[in-house]
RNA sequence: GGUUCGGUAGCUCAGCUGGAUAGAGCAACAGCCUUCUAAGCUGUGGGUCGAGCGUUCGAAUCGCUCCCGAAUCACCA
């Protein structure tokens, strides 16, 4: 039991015995004093009041002098309107400390034979362009939610499942055998995914010329653009690679190949991985078994030209096609198979999608088909819908080269890195090697907190013209303070302090500093807090309050070395809390801390 | 039109299982580098929490109705 729980039975008890009535759990709010105010925890004693009979401030004192009398852990208590503040004895908050300094991976769960076993996709690429900021949010989310899953002691598998094949990837290899002039990544000096990405763009190009020349000749946009000869030939390209055509499929290969490599450089760069690839070229037939099997027990319908239906009218949905009316399977189709194919192999109990919202309707519509489908484990499917994030101008298009490019942005944010750390001189005495470490954390850091500190939920609107801050609520600033709490300890080994406190006795120090102690000890139960928690955003928030309220701290704070100077060793120790807070939940949003900054 | 999700300071966002005076950063202004690191700290100004009604001792938070924005309602993925 918490010590919150265990005040509030005793609040319980009070009333019961001082006014013979039964107070329910939910009638006694325990929660943390709020900073401005004296005390550890408050007791919110307005519910009571129908059960004293009495006005607050008199129901409060009389359950005060209660708690003071009955239990143990109370040093002192005032009131301040309906509220009944607690302070605690300061042995309570050594305990929390011992504890903390005692045990490596406090507030961590470890995995353990009762450990969930959770599946959780994210990434997800196409295989036809290179990676954008909205890919960046997704990897970064999936990453984060992984470390804060696997923090709460569940068993998480990431899993990635490449879309490697399809129309588009058609667009881009058709581009490159017409204009590509046998040209490889090597020959022009671009990463993989750019290469390919640069054809799709230029089919795109040629496509939208056809279809202006098309319309100009007298046919409707619609005829237009199924009647371009790009078009055309993209759709028998991809003919050609279902029904195995070899040059098609080495060609498809090839490309492929270039774009994984591409792939695999940003992927490090964002330290990232997986522990399992999937590719839609493996798994897109696993599917249409099932949508037979549910077809021949009725719980699909044919329509009049032989496409495959499921109607979910009756859920609020609409009515669902799954089999194309060429026999050909769908995007739902192969989700389908996929998760049965998975569910096959590691037989998981919840799987968890990392996808935008604009597949909102989508994953409705796969848990209610599975269900319907009869597979036990519908329910553990779960979507982790996360919004757009858009530019000034709208939603990023590959196609139309309105995006603002992953590879470039890290880039930028890697040169800004260095250039700041040049100008504040925090790269001088480092190697060559030193440096780059140092800087590209730094950028990853701010890159990373940028997009994690907003609920996922939210839209997130960036602008290409105003740089991603490195000031205030950032990366570098929560790796900066890290970094000063490390360099406190450098700095104690060499004055040679040895001894210290554990002890906070809040009489020592005024009351200001004491408000401070008091409030960096409330953090430590971050950790255990911050795993039940599923929003890297929430950790990101928890994480920079903290660091706010350390630099406060830290400025008023010095390191004098006197052996016997039990204040200053004190506030060092509270450090050392502090920075283990913060190197935990900066792991788990998957950001890497730096020792020196 | 149906469904889902958003609307909090000039800007970007916290806070939402109902609690005390709604908080940060950016931008503006005024201070602070002899201590461990100024990527920092302190102070000032800035708000009808989209609007209204309701529930409650108490509403940014819960309910209903509107307004605005986004996503979706494909034989695309």
């Amino acid at each position: 039991m918490n010590i919150e729980e265990n005040l509030q039975q005793v609040v319980i008890k009070a009333v019961s015995e001082l006014y013979g009535k039964a107070a329910v759990d939910s009638m006694v709010q325990v929660q943390k004093t709020k900073k401005e105010f004296e005390g550890d925890l408050t007791i919110v004693v307005f519910p009571l009041l129908k059960l004293s009979a009495k006005k607050p401030e008199d129901t409060a004192s009389e359950i005060g002098e209660y708690i003071i009398k009955n239990w143990e852990h109370a040093k002192k208590f005032n009131v301040v309107k309906g509220f009944l503040n607690i302070t605690l004895k300061s042995s309570v908050i050594t305990e929390l400390l011992l504890k903390i300094n005692s045990q490596e991976n406090f507030g961590i769960t470890p995995i353990t034979e009762k450990s969930k076993k959770i599946l959780l996709e994210f990434s997800s690429p196409n295989t036809n362009k290179p990676l954008h900021l909205g890919h960046l949010r997704n990897n970064f989310l999936g990453d984060s939610i992984s470390r804060i899953l696997k923090a709460g002691g569940n068993n998480v598998i990431k899993v990635n499942l490449v879309n490697d094949r399809g129309i588009h990837i058609c667009k881009s290899m058709l581009a490159w055998q017409k204009w590509g002039n046998g040209e490889t990544p090597e020959t022009s000096g671009l990463k993989g995914d750019h290469l390919i990405g640069k054809y799709y763009v230029l089919f795109d190009q040629h496509y939208k010329e056809e279809i202006k020349n098309l319309i100009a000749q007298g046919l409707t946009e619609e005829q237009a653009k199924q009647q371009a000869p790009s078009i055309i030939e993209a759709h028998q390209m991809l003919q050609k690679w279902e029904s195995g055509d070899k040059e098609t499929v080495a060609l498809w290969k090839k490309m492929n190949n270039w774009v994984y490599d591409g792939f695999d450089v940003t992927y490090k760069l964002m330290g990232i991985s997986f522990d399992k690839i999937y590719h839609e070229s493996e798994t897109y037939l696993e599917g249409k078994s099932y949508v037979l099997d549910a077809l021949n027990k009725g719980i699909c319908k044919k329509a009049e030209d032989g496409s495959v239906f499921v109607d979910l009218t009756e859920d609020g949905l609409d009515q669902k096609i799954l089999l194309r009316s060429d026999g050909t399977t769908v995007y739902m189709t192969q989700d389908l198979g996929t998760a049965a194919m998975r569910y096959r192999e590691f037989g998981f109990d919840q799987h968890i999608y990392v996808v935008g919202n604009e597949q909102d309707y989508h994953f409705k519509a796969l848990k209610l088909v599975l269900k319907k489908m009869g597979f036990s484990w519908s329910d553990a499917i779960k979507h982790f819908s996360y919004g757009m994030v858009e530019l000034p101008n709208g939603k990023m298009k590959s196609r139309e080269g309105t995006v603002v490019d992953a590879d470039d942005l890290i880039a930028e944010m890697t040169e800004t890195a260095r250039k700041t750390s040049e100008e504040l001189g925090k790269l001088n005495e480092m190697s060559k090697e030193q440096q780059d470490v140092t800087v590209s954390t730094i950028a990853m850091a701010a890159l990373k907190y940028f997009i994690l500190k907003v609920d996922p939920r939210k839209t997130i609107l960036f602008n290409p013209a105003e740089s991603i801050d490195f000031n205030g609520n950032t990366g570098p600033f929560v790796l900066y303070t890290y970094a000063r709490i490390r360099s406190i300890f450098r700095k104690l080994e060499e004055k040679q302090i040895r001894r210290v406190t554990l002890s906070p006795d809040y009489e020592q120090f005024s009351t200001s500093e004491a408000e401070l102690v008091k409030r960096i000890n409330d953090f430590p139960g971050i950790i255990a807090e911050a795993c039940n928690l599923c929003s890297p955003a929430q950790i990101a928030n928890y994480v920079y309050d903290l660091c706010k309220l350390y630099n406060q701290f830290y400025h008023d704070c010095q390191i004098v070395g006197e052996e016997n100077d039990q204040a200053r060793e004190f506030r060092i120790i509270l450090s050392d809390n502090t920075s283990k807070v913060i190197a935990k939940c900066l792991n788990m949003l998957g950001i890497n801390v730096l020792e020196k900054m």
